[in-house]
RNA sequence: GAUUCAGUAGCUCAGCUGGUAGAGCACAUCCCUUUUAAGGAUGGGGUCCUGGGUUCGAACCCCAGCUGAAUCACCA
């Protein structure tokens, strides 16, 4: 990188990072640095009177820095938060030689410096407890400057606020705002707590494949890739449902998979291409014990996390307390239209749609219709956690049949705050009714709808040999670590949202610049001053540009002995 | 995919009706010392997202593009 590309600051960090070389100290050192203490724990239990903790040694980054002559005050970040240290001139400097001082923590040293120190904990006259520092060690030099994040009584200042910055570089985003931090360790506990609770109850925590050759156990577009040896497409998986069944048949009564799923859709406030759901399957259940059993999963998990059952998102504070509501998707649509569509034919239910003005298209079959109906005028309205159970069969391919209404499925999915949380079957074992489902997919297919499921058949020869009576559920872990830590959007609560790629200035070789006659030394500031492309010289008037490039090195104080118009001259006919 | 908004210093943001580019923090130099969003003084720092157009003159107006955000539609 040539020194034209670095911001005035990073410059000065390079040069630094020079200087403290050359004074024989490591800015990277390998050794390791034996830390005894951690911020949060200094805070909360250092007690003057005990006159304890005379002897910590922390690391972490520097925050902040308030030097004053020979004494200064500085705030680290190590992983439990922040503390202050004290560093006075004559205690990290004992005989004559004040550099370690002076030149390495005054000058060379910046925000953003990862340092370990070691001394005795005290509280300043202010009472702010703090690290009186004995001994430095630089741990690890930063060349580029932070953002500068400020905050007092809990208002903060001059917040990193980009979203692109935040979600491009969430390295960055960690560093300097607290909250982020949170809201990740909370997502891991969530997750951690299902884990628990799953395993709690004996069922078995279990991996399947992501590349499938058949994408199964879903309505969506998948992602397509190729594998070249087997000379094959390969999908990635857009649901592991189908493959927890087969070990269901297997002999397993529990199995559970958090499993990266991957949908090649739309991408905006709550969907990301790929996201985490939890599937569970438990033989000789049905969708009923799966209703008893999900909530109180979530009791558990909300009560482990916030201490109760209430959850605050948003504007709306959101009860997870057991029992949550039910209703069917029949009743609901009832309640909210006033239309009975039990038993209604396709022609009944476009008629239906006509009327409520929700636009319809060809492909659409029963189920489409009524889910339309049910996502423009129901699903919206439920903000506290509601089972929506017993949705129509061509919706559902994977599902039991109702046990009262061969129409109907055993199937329910858990709204909140308006949106689908968890989604749940009595599932389908019977291998003939499985088949024929499939085939009524494909003529979906055959219509036009470009989600419907292909036929897996290893999955129907599996229960050709027989699955227990089975229940299954799944949840999307992102949704509900959104709803448990009030993000309002997915990228929030995943650390690398997916983004287009950042667009780097296209360059052309040195060799190209070259071949004009340009010294290899002033290719770097042509490239400054715009010319990224010889191409782009083609039509330069040559006065203009050699005053352009005679400036820039004026300015830069690149030291370079300026061309002859003469030279610029012929450097700019060369073809 | 549609609509709206945004892009100016390392960060957060001003920039009037089109007339030489501004502030705070950060950075540098100097002075001081148990300070607290940051003590004082001085200074350096810019492809005003990119490319066209209008104009004597564009950060500003027009067109196109890039990137992001918000809202809407489909999927979890």
């Amino acid at each position: 990188m040539s020194t034209l590309d670095l911001s005035e600051q990073e410059l000065i960090r390079r040069n630094s990072l020079k200087e403290l070389q050359n004074l024989g100290i490591n800015p990277f050192p390998a050794d390791e640095y034996k830390v005894t203490h951690h911020s949060q724990d200094i805070k909360d239990s250092f007690d003057p009177e005990k006159n304890n903790l005379q002897e910590v040694c922390i690391a972490g980054r520097i925050m902040t820095r308030r030097i004053m002559g020979s004494a200064s005050f500085a705030e680290l970040k190590d992983k439990q938060g922040r503390i202050q240290i004290y560093v006075n001139r004559d205690e990290i400097c004992e005989g004559e030689d004040k550099t370690m001082y002076n030149t390495v923590f005054k000058k060379l040293l910046d925000i953003g410096d990862i340092i370990g120190i070691k001394g005795h904990v005290f509280k300043t006259q202010t009472g702010e407890t703090s690290v009186h520092v004995k001994e430095l060690t630089i741990l690890s030099k930063s060349i580029k400057p932070l953002p500068i994040v400020k905050e007092k009584d809990g208002v903060t200042y001059d917040a990193f606020t980009d979203a692109e910055m935040r979600y491009r570089m969430r390295y960055v985003d960690l560093i300097v705002n607290d909250h982020v931090k949170d809201t990740f360790m909370k997502r891991t506990r969530i997750i951690n707590k299902m884990r628990e609770f799953f395993n709690s109850k004996g069922y078995t925590e279990v991996e399947t494949p992501i590349l499938q050759a058949i994408p199964g156990g879903a309505s969506a577009r998948p992602f397509i890739t190729q594998h070249n040896a087997l000379n094959i497409p390969l999908y990635l998986r857009i649901a592991n449902e189908l493959y927890l069944k087969r070990l269901i048949v297997g002999g397993f009564d529990g199995v559970y998979e958090f499993a990266k799923d991957f949908r090649n859709e739309g991408m905006d406030r709550t969907h990301n291409p790929e996201f985490t759901v939890m599937e569970i399957y438990v033989a000789y259940k049905d969708y009923k014990w799966m209703m008893d059993f999900t909530e109180e999963m979530l009791e558990t998990v909300v009560l482990d996390l916030h201490g109760k059952t209430q959850v605050q998102y948003a504007e709306n504070t959101i009860d997870f307390k057991r029992p949550f509501k039910r209703i069917s998707m029949i009743d609901s649509i009832k309640e909210h239209t006033g239309f009975d569509i039990t038993h209604m034919n396709e022609d009944g239910l476009r008629e239906v749609c006509a009327k409520l003005e929700i636009p319809t298209e060809p492909s659409m079959g029963k189920g489409k219709l009524i889910d339309e109906i049910f996502g423009s005028k129901c699903e919206h309205t439920y903000i506290q956690p509601t089972f929506i159970t017993d949705y129509p069969v061509d919706m559902s391919p994977l599902c039991k049949k109702h046990r009262d209404n061969p129409e109907l499925t055993e199937r329910f999915e858990l709204m909140v705050n308006g949106k689908e949380l968890a989604n749940a079957y009595s599932e389908l074992n019977d291998p003939i009714d499985q088949l024929e489902r499939f085939q009524a997919q494909l003529k979906l297919s055959e219509k036009g709808d470009d989600e419907a499921m292909f036929i897996d058949t290893d999955f129907v020869r599996a229960l050709e040999y027989g699955m227990p009576p089975t229940s299954g559920m799944g949840i999307g872990v992102d949704r509900l670590a959104m709803f448990l830590t009030n993000s309002q959007s997915i990228q929030d609560v995943l650390f690398f949202p997916q983004m287009r790629p950042e667009k780097k200035q296209e360059k052309d070789g040195n060799d190209l610049y070259l071949a004009m006659g340009i010294p290899e030394e002033w290719i770097g500031v042509i490239q400054k001053a715009g010319f990224f492309r010889v191409a782009d010289l083609k039509d330069e008037n040559p006065n203009k540009f050699h005053q352009q490039i005679c400036g820039l090195n004026k300015k830069h104080k690149l030291g370079l002995t300026n061309p002859s118009q003469d030279d610029v001259k012929n450097w700019l006919s060369t073809k």
